[in-house]
DNA sequence: CTTTGACCTGTGAGTTGCTCACAGGTTTTA
DNA sequence: TAAAACCTGTGAGCAACTCACAGGTCAAAG
């Protein structure tokens, strides 16, 4: 196959196959004639399984390394099992933090509803969002910026 | 106040001040003598200006044109406004998407309770991720990547 | 006076997973 | 035979920093 088509039978662009190859992913072997790319079943089953892999939240790091564990026989099940425990654990400090975000955008948009805009007089920029207070800062000692 | 100054009053490091210099949202002045940079309470108010509205979701860019409107002694704070609600949608799409994940990221989980790992035998990869079944292909007819 | 260590300078690269663009070669279709 | 559609590799762009590098500056200690 070629790269539209085994882009298509995936349902990813041909970009997307293309970058794979470039990350080793896919190792498509090539025609003779034209130079061109030539994809098999199997990398359609590794495309897939990426894709796969991706939808579950895995990096595309991670997924070389199950395919790469996976072609040297090994059972990359255990290292998928462990991996997965790990973003769970990420996804949820990722949408813990969404909702914070989401809290502090609701609680400034209510205190907005009757301020005045204002016009800058070289003290204020914009006092909706100077007279903000973050309604976090209180236990964690680091100062600095959070990751 | 030099950079590690204006830095630690903001709370934020120096290399992040020195990043938002280069992005032209601090506009100090030099030291005639050695060349360092001048930071004044003006780029003060400016940094924690900047650092509250990326706490509410602005963007850089969005940053700059607010503190350029406010320079231009325009109000920015409709565009403010304006900018927020978009915002606040999209935090919302990303919360729900991150709600997917997990759910999906947790179904599967359930699933591989009882299921053997198995070893590679040229047909299979991870059975894990293979034999999932994504449960959302349903509606819209895009076949291609989700953004 | 010299050394040490902490700070400063600008710039370039790395992060993530693509996506887009470019310039040119090949194949298919009209 | 020429245009359209595809292929090739490569490099840049996105967001918001973070880190690294190589070298200049400055205060205090020896």
């Amino acid at each position: 196959m070629k790269v539209k088509e085994i882009a298509e039978a995936a349902g990813v662009t041909p970009d997307t196959v293309r970058f794979y190859t470039r990350e080793n992913l896919l190792k498509p072997s090539r025609n003779p004639d034209n130079n061109y790319q030539q994809y098999d079943t199997e990398d359609l089953r590794r495309l897939r399984f990426a894709r796969k892999a991706r939808q579950l939240g895995f990096s595309l790091p991670e997924i070389r390394q199950i395919l790469d564990q996976a072609d040297d026989h090994h059972s990359p099940c255990p290292m998928v099992r462990d991996v997965f425990q790990h973003r769970l654990a990420e996804v949820d400090r990722e949408i813990r933090e969404l909702q914070q975000l989401r809290k502090r955008m609701t609680s400034a948009l209510a205190a907005w509803q009757d301020m005045p805009d204002g016009t800058p007089d070289g003290h204020t920029i914009c006092r909706l969002i100077e007279h903000w207070e973050d309604p976090a800062p209180c236990c964690e000692s680091n100062e600095q910026n959070e990751g």
